[in-house]
DNA sequence: GCTAGTGTTATAGTTAGCTATAACAGGAGA
DNA sequence: TCTCCTGTTATAGCTAACTATAACACTAGC
């Protein structure tokens, strides 16, 4: 997993939204425990007290137990939870935004979701460095 | 315009997030004032600092002059500017996660281009109920 | 010069997020 | 029991973001 940290939303949600990706992935799988609070804590190089936040958002959601002296587990049902909780949420207060942007960019959805469809890797990083005549001169004439 | 904020992002960075849009959508073009600091802050209930901060983003970005006693300017240049930049960011540090994100969840173009070019209201609140057999399946067996 | 509109700076207080450090509490295995 | 692994709580300090309030600096029009 990656080591660094989006400067634009809290560490602790951004380890909640990593063990969710993990579930919603099939990497940790109902039953499992999540990475221990100090394993990760010092893995990472943050706080524990950061870790648990982060932890604890999970188990609010109703994702994930916590038995002390054991180490927090994954609910039952919490993939099937976590699917149509956060499609809910992805379709609701993401995507709106993010069509708004790619529209406004002048940028083709289709294109952007054939990569992201097609492919397994999200090699999407080039955006194709020839851009003399680039798409969006509908709206360059105003 | 709006008057509420994503919580998840800084009002500042909003703000100047706002202004980006209303540049490349031509509602302020080049030569055009921002509005006022001062009217900006009565109207969204916000900190004329607040306003400030996130106007001067767009000065650092070259993208907005300050002419004091008179009001912030658009440059010249500021909307091709914008559309170059904006792109670049938006592929190689907004998409990806996204992309990755719509995998995941298993969701569809066609689901997605709905919302987005037919209908102008978002009302794509609703993931399909039926889910006994869902496009994720290949994923469901791990 | 006065007024009303601009941007800008100063002071000071609150909250959220993160940090370091330490201690407390419980389970498992030698 | 002792040791090592878990989660949890307590203290205290830092910074970024936001707030309220006020004053300063400049421009245009009367």
């Amino acid at each position: 997993m990656d080591r660094e940290w989006n400067e634009n939303q809290p560490i602790y949600r951004q380890l909640r939204d990593r063990v969710v990706a993990m579930i919603l992935d099939g990497v940790l799988r109902e039953g499992d425990a999540l990475p221990s609070v100090r394993n990760v804590a010092t893995e990472y190089r943050v706080n524990p007290l950061t870790v648990l936040k982060g932890y604890q958002q999970l188990v609010e959601e109703g994702l994930v137990e916590s038995r002390r002296g054991l180490g927090m587990f994954i609910n039952a049902g919490a993939r099937k939870l976590l699917l149509e909780g956060e499609r809910q949420k992805f379709l609701t207060e993401e995507w709106p935004r993010v069509s708004a942007t790619i529209q406004r960019l002048g940028l083709r959805a289709e294109e952007l979701l054939d990569g992201t469809n097609n492919r397994k890797q999200a090699d999407s990083a080039k955006p194709k460095p020839k851009e003399s005549k680039t798409p969006e001169s509908s709206k360059e004439d105003r």
